[in-house]
DNA sequence: TTATATACTGATCAATTAGTCAGTTCGACT
DNA sequence: AGTCGAACTGACTAATTGATCAGTATATAA
């Protein structure tokens, strides 16, 4: 009967949507229907919703990137390679307000001065380049994966040209699907093996 | 004697570093010794003020864009696909401001509502875009890029990229040096024809 | 029934905000 | 000297904001 989790969900995507500064409290909880007031219960003030948010987004993307790697298996590295960048483009799809939420400046900037925020932001950072640097050491292993490329800075510039393909979605500025096929193949040409 | 110009880089500073939301009119004309009333004499109002700023925006970008293409010439179009990366990285290296405030949800929120926002952004990015688009072209033309790949599609995916890259550093996440290397070395993979 | 803790609310507040306006300063031209 | 317009300002306003608090409703346990 407690109203918390239908105020953090409501705040989840008007955060996402229109960003934490252009969200009042006021619309949080007329969205759902609540006094304002009952916001300041459940929460201390604005910020610490916002950062029970963030623990619940990270929450959600660590268990779904554990739950990818039980779920999956691949027979080469470079294939892994592919399935990582599919299941970031499917998580990103199916939990956009995740996504749009780290994208927002507000994480970042409030990162700075709080170090809880801080945490959170490099424990989710981490789990999402450890899934394409997993991926690249075991095509090294398997020599399906040039041996000569740093397996943290291409997992990293990997994760940014993905991220940044969401992004033009979740802006709205351009359809993601449509780079879907030029994504994976330049993933591909970028770590593959050639010599083989 | 005007300070419509202190105004501006005031403003553009602020806007850039904390937000167009969490910058107050007051806050602009502390930093520059004015009045409040001042900064609505020369602009209608906060909005006109961020649509002045992104005009001056994309003048910068496309003159400096152009005197890129104007000051160099590339032997082969790959070369042209690295020198383009690296022009990228300096510009939003100089002119940090310009990169932040693109980077902000503001500028893409507001496009959805002000026709005219949305044509200074798309003019930003096709300009943007085209840098990259035009070397691979070249590539093609030369032999040294891969024949098959889409020239616009790939120059998005390479933008993607790089801009992902200069955000990682804008947002004080990592360092964009320590990545240049392997980022140039990847877009080279990326595109590069395998057959010379 | 009574007691108690949890969930919730209406009324209210102090602070900040974008924006207005009447009036002042000042340099250029006649 | 006098006129005029552009640049600028101090004082103000109406609205919104995050946050507080005293008090109510409800359910469970003693």
């Amino acid at each position: 009967m407690s109203k918390k989790k239908d105020i953090l969900r409501a705040a989840t995507t008007l955060f996402a949507l229109n960003g934490f500064r252009d969200t009042s409290i006021t619309q949080v909880a007329q969205t759902i229907g609540v006094a304002s007031a009952t916001i300041f219960y459940h929460f201390k003030n604005k910020e610490e919703l916002f950062m029970a948010i963030l623990q619940e987004v990270r929450e959600g993307i660590v268990r779904e990137s554990q739950r990818y790697f039980q779920e999956n298996e691949f027979e080469t590295g470079i294939d892994m390679v592919e399935g990582a960048v599919s299941f970031y483009i499917y998580l990103a799809g199916i939990r956009e307000e995740w996504f749009c939420l780290l994208h927002r400046h507000h994480s970042v900037k409030l990162a700075e001065t709080n170090p809880l925020c801080r945490q959170y932001l490099e424990e989710i950072y981490n789990c999402l380049v450890d899934i394409f640097e997993i991926a690249l050491r075991q095509g090294q292993k398997d020599g399906s994966v040039e041996g000569s490329l740093s397996p943290r800075k291409m997992a990293m510039l990997i994760l940014t040209m993905v991220d940044g393909i969401v992004r033009l979605k979740t802006d709205n500025l351009y359809d993601a699907g449509a780079l879907y096929n030029e994504l994976i193949l330049a993933c591909r040409r970028m770590v593959a093996n050639n010599r083989n």
